[in-house]
DNA sequence: CTCTCATATTTACAATTATCTATATTATAC
DNA sequence: GTATAATATAGATAATTGTAAATATGAGAG
């Protein structure tokens, strides 16, 4: 991944619903009924908004019937959190580098 | 962290230009006037950057003589990694979760 | 004290983005 | 075919944000 991509996946989730979006997302696989329920937004800003995060590959979406739902793209996600946690660490900084676990 | 002290990081990694000073970080603390030689805006512009990477907590900036220098705060760093990681893949979405290290 | 250097703040403006209403699409049920 | 349901798109507007010019601050040097 390099910066330019990384750069449109933090844009997408750095807003106030749509990393709520990816809160609610993050147990799951869930249609968009069911999601938009939970906020005081109208359905073409959720839309929008399942779009951006679409666009970007770190949600994926998938037609059944007449319902979409959506979930989190792990591989695209541990990229992501591949290419933030490549960082030195300088001396007055100790890095503690955790393993990134999904429980 | 939370969702909302992780939107706050994710809004400042998520511009163009703030990605570009947070890869430039990566390998170590650099002054204001070395960072802003690479860039092609004003030293104002450059500043309010810096600002709202600070804000967030990601970047943390000390004065020594007359120079601002600047580094990742690597535990920031690694709470948003954590964050964001803490996710349950679902059935038909491998997640590989790998280790993130800083080599 | 004044001068210079490095950086920060203020103000104003331009570009981007989030939101809405209205409409379109796509699929199913009758 | 029409009607309904779930989601997407278009167009308009309001809010947010990136940018630059001008100015301010704070710390040496002389």
């Amino acid at each position: 991944m390099d910066a330019l991509e990384c750069t449109k996946i933090l844009k997408a989730l750095g807003e106030d619903t749509r990393i709520q979006i990816f809160e609610m997302l993050r147990n799951g696989k869930l249609c968009a009924c069911k999601m938009i329920e939970k906020f005081d937004i109208t359905q073409p800003t959720f839309s929008h908004h399942m779009k951006i995060l679409c666009d970007c590959g770190i949600v994926v979406s998938e037609k059944d019937w007449k319902w979409t739902y959506y979930s989190i793209n792990c591989d695209k996600l541990n990229e992501l959190l591949t290419y933030l946690g490549h960082t030195k660490c300088n001396s007055n900084l100790t890095c503690e580098c955790k393993k990134n676990n999904c429980d």
